[in-house]
DNA sequence: CGCTACTGCTTGCAACAGCTAGCACTTGGG
DNA sequence: CCCAAGTGCTAGCTGTTGCAAGCAGTAGCG
C-alpha cells in the first residue's frame, strides 16, 4: 500500500526539481516572452505555457499524444504552450494527468496556487497544523530540523568543509 | 513575523472546522441541489457555492459588501453562491480575500485542489522546502500523513463513534 | 513520383465566465 | 403616506475559453 504513495511522491519531488531548473530557464526567457505575447496574456500564464512544453519535450511526447492522453484538443494545448490562452484549473488538471506530474506543480507555474519556500514557513505550517497534536508536532518538528542539519552538513561537507562520513552514513541506514 | 502567519493558519483551520460542519449539510442538500440545477454544474461546484454563502452568513457581510471586498460583481457573486455559475480560481481567489480565508480552502471546496489529510499549506510547505531533500521530504509528508490520520481517527472517536452518553457530556463540556 | 502518417498550427464557432444596468422587495425615517 | 438606502436577483451584453474542421509541412515507403 505504501509503494504507490512512495512511488508518487518520487515522482513529484522529481518534477520539482525540473521546475526549479525550468524556473531559472524561464525567469530568464520570461521578459523577453512578456514583450513578445501581450498584455492580454500575463508573464505568469506564459510561464506554464512554456512548463508545460518543457515537459512535454523532456518525456518525447508529441502535441497529439499528450493532448489525447490530457483529454483537451491538440490545437488548445498548442495555444497554451505558446501562451496564447489561459487555461482553467480543469483543463490543468488535465494536462498534468497526461504529463504525469501533480496538478499542484502547474498550478504553481500558472499562478492559481501559491509556491510556498523556505524554512519558517514549513516550521510554523507544523505547528500551527490542527490536523496534528502537540506530540507529533514536536516529533515532526525535530525531525524536521535533524534532516535540515543533515542537509546543511551535506552541503557543506560537498563544498568540502569537514568531512564526517561515518555518522552520517549510519542514520541514512536507519 | 510568526503571529501574522499564526493568525492565517489560525483563521484556516477555524474555516475547516466549519468545512467539515457545512460539508455535512451540504451532502444531504447537495442531492436536491443537483437536482435542481443542471449537468452543467458539478455537485462539487455548488458545494463552493453554498459554502462561500456560509461563510459570509458566519460573517454578517451582505452578499454586495462581500462582492465589494473581493472585487467581483455582486450579481455574480449572487451566482456563483447559488450554484448557477462556476467561478474561475482567481474569482474563488478574490472572494477567499474578500472572505478573509486562504483560497486553497476554496480551491478545495470547488474541487480544483485535492483535499489532503491534514493542511494544504504544510504539504505544500515541505515540498517546497529547499532546506530539505527530496528523500527527507518523501518520509516527513509520509509521516504527516499517518499522524492527521491517527488525529483524524481520534477525532472520530471523540464524536462518539461508538455511544457512551456520559463520556460525550463530559467531552462537550471540555 | 504519389501516398500515408505524423507534426504543429490557423480559423471560426459555441458555450461560458463575468460584467453592467436595472428591477422588486424590505426597512427605517420624516 | 413617500422617500432613501439597503437587500438579492434578472436580463442582456462582451470577451474569453476550448473545441472541431482543416491547412501546411515533414518523413518514410512503394
Amino acid at each position: 500500500m505504501q509503494r504507490p504513495t512512495e512511488f508518487v511522491r518520487e515522482q513529484v519531488t522529481a518534477v520539482r526539481e525540473s521546475v526549479a531548473t525550468a524556473a531559472q530557464t524561464a525567469a530568464a526567457g520570461a521578459s523577453t516572452g512578456a514583450s513578445t505575447v501581450a498584455s492580454s496574456v500575463p508573464a505568469v500564464g506564459s510561464q506554464v505555457g512554456e512548463f508545460i512544453r518543457t515537459q512535454r519535450s523532456a518525456a518525447q511526447v508529441s502535441l497529439r499524444e499528450l493532448a489525447r492522453a490530457a483529454g483537451v484538443s491538440n490545437p488548445y494545448l498548442s495555444q497554451v504552450e505558446r501562451g496564447l490562452r489561459k487555461p482553467s484549473a480543469e483543463i490543468l488538471a488535465q494536462i498534468a494527468r497526461g504529463l504525469k506530474i501533480s496538478a499542484e506543480t502547474l498550478y504553481e507555474q500558472a499562478g492559481i496556487l501559491d509556491r510556498r519556500s523556505g524554512t519558517a514557513g514549513t516550521v510554523a505550517a507544523i505547528r500551527a497544523d490542527e490536523a496534528l497534536s502537540e506530540r507529533h508536532k514536536a516529533v515532526l518538528l525535530e525531525l524536521y530540523e535533524t534532516y535540515a542539519r543533515e542537509h546543511a552538513a551535506q552541503a557543506a561537507r560537498e563544498q568540502g568543509t569537514t568531512p564526517h562520513p561515518t555518522p552520517e552514513s549510519q542514520e541514512e541506514t536507519a
